[in-house]
DNA sequence: ACATTCCAATGGTGTTATCTTTTTGGGGAA
DNA sequence: TTCCCCAAAAAGATAACACCATTGGAATGT
C-alpha cells in the first residue's frame, strides 16, 4: 500500500524494475517461462499492467512471448544492451563487473573519436567551457579534492561527448558518468591525479579549442590509456 | 482485415512502426501532443493496444506521458538512439544521412578496439574463420563480384565484433551491416576494392589469429581510415 | 490591476470481465 | 505407426468503468 504509492513511478515501473533486474542478474534464467496470470498474481496487478510491462521487456528483447507458451526469457545475446535501463539493472546486479568492463572498453573506443569530432564541430561556447573545466580539474586535482574532481571530470567528459555533434556519442554520457563514479568509489583513483592525466585533459581542451582534430584525438587517447592499463588491456 | 493479419506482428507492431517512423522522421515534431483517444481512433484499435504502443515508445524515450496533458513527443536529445528499432526508423526516414553519418563515426571508433579485443579473446574457431573470410574477400574482390564481396564483408565485420567478447560491440553488428550495405548500394564502393583494403582485412585476421592486439588495432584502423576520408573526417 | 484560491474538466492510471485467435499435445481412426 | 482432428491453454484484443493528478481559468480578495 504505502510502498506502492511511495515510489515515484506508477505500478508498472515497479514491476518493470523488479523483473528487469531479475532477468539482468540471471536469477530468471534464459528459457524460463512466465505467464501473464502468474505475473498478475505475483505482483498483484491487473492484466493490463502486466501486459504493459511485458511489452516493454519485449521491446528490449529481454523476453519474447508466444501464444499457448507464455513469456520466455531471451538469451542474453539478443538483449538490447545499450538500453540505459538494462545497463542500470546490470550495474546493480552481481554481474556488475562484466557490465563495467564492457562500458570501459566502449569508452576507450569512443572518447578519442568523440574528441576529434568535437574539434571539428563544437560551438564557440563549448570550446571555452571545455578549457574552463580542464583548468578547474587541475585546481581540484592539485588540491586533492577527489569529490570535486570527480564532479568536474564527469562534466568535462559529458560536455565533450555532447560537443562531438554525434547524438550516439552524446547518448553514452550517462554510462561514462557511472563508470567514472564507480572508479572513484572503488578507490581506483590515486589520491592525487597524476600530472600526465591533468596535462592530457588540458591538451584535449586546447586541441578542441583550436580545431586540431588529430591532436584532440591523440590527447584523449592519452586520457584513456591509463584506464586501458588499469584494466589490463595493454 | 487482410492487412491487419497479413504482416508479421500483431496490431500494435503496425501502430508502433507507423508512429515510430513519424516521430523519427520529425513529421511529429517534438512537443506535439497526442491523446490515447485520438490514437485509438486514428488507428482504430482498442485503448489497451494504444497504451501498449505508447508504453514502448515511452521506454525508448520518444515520448513521455503526463496526466491531464496527454502524450508528448520528446526532444531528440532524450531518445534512446541505440535502440535498433529507432535506428531502423531513422534510416528509413528522410534523415537517413544523419543517422548514416553517426553510425559510420561510431563504427570508426569501435571497430579498431573490437579488433584488439578479438585478438585477446577470440576462440580458436573464430580466429580460423576470420582468416578464411579474409581470403574469400580477396578472391571475390579480385573477381569483381561486388554482391558476394558485400556479403562476406558483412560476415567478416560481424564475426569480428562478436569475437571481441564485448556484448556491447557485438550488439552493433546489425547497424554495421546496414552501413556496409548502404555504402555498396549507393555506389560508394569502387568497382574493384582497393588492394590496400584487401591487405588490411587480411592483416586484421592474421593479427587476431596471432593474438597481436596492437597489430590488430592498427590494421583495423587502416580498414576504416578509408571510410573516414570518404566521409570528410580526415 | 494583480495576486491568490478554488473548482471542474481533462486525460492518463489501473481494474475487471469477456471474447477471439493461435498453437500444441493428445487421443482416436486409418 | 502415422496422420488428422479436437480441446485446452495462453496470449491478443476489446469494452466499460472507477480513480486521481493536473491545470486552466473563474471567482474572490487585496
Amino acid at each position: 500500500m504505502s510502498t506502492a504509492t511511495a515510489d515515484g513511478g506508477g505500478l508498472h515501473q515497479r514491476m518493470l524494475d523488479t523483473l528487469g533486474e531479475s532477468i539482468a542478474s540471471g536469477r530468471l534464467a534464459p528459457g524460463s517461462r512466465l505467464t501473464l496470470e502468474d505475473l498478475q498474481q505475483e505482483f498483484s496487478v491487473s492484466r493490463t499492467v502486466a501486459r504493459d510491462t511485458m511489452r516493454v521487456l519485449e521491446s528490449m528483447n529481454l523476453v519474447y512471448s508466444r501464444r499457448r507458451v507464455g513469456i520466455v526469457v531471451q538469451d542474453p545475446q539478443h538483449w538490447n544492451v545499450f538500453d540505459p535501463k538494462l545497463v542500470h539493472w546490470r550495474l546493480a546486479s552481481t554481474r556488475r563487473e562484466a557490465q563495467y568492463a564492457s562500458l570501459t572498453e566502449l569508452r576507450i573506443a569512443v572518447e578519442p573519436i568523440a574528441a576529434a569530432a568535437a574539434a571539428r564541430r563544437a560551438t564557440h561556447a563549448q570550446r571555452g567551457e571545455l578549457g574552463a573545466l580542464a583548468a578547474e580539474l587541475r585546481r581540484l586535482g592539485e588540491a586533492g579534492d577527489l569529490e570535486g574532481f570527480l564532479a568536474v571530470d564527469i562534466a568535462f567528459h559529458r560536455l565533450l561527448l555532447h560537443s562531438s555533434g554525434n547524438e550516439m556519442f552524446a547518448a553514452i554520457d550517462q554510462m561514462v558518468a557511472e563508470v567514472l563514479t564507480s572508479r572513484t568509489q572503488q578507490g581506483l583513483m590515486p589520491f592525487r591525479p597524476e600530472e600526465a592525466a591533468l596535462k592530457a585533459h588540458e591538451d584535449v581542451a586546447t586541441a578542441v579549442s583550436r580545431g586540431d582534430t588529430n591532436k584532440a584525438e591523440e590527447a584523449m587517447h592519452r586520457v584513456v590509456v591509463e584506464v586501458r592499463q588499469a584494466m589490463g588491456l595493454d
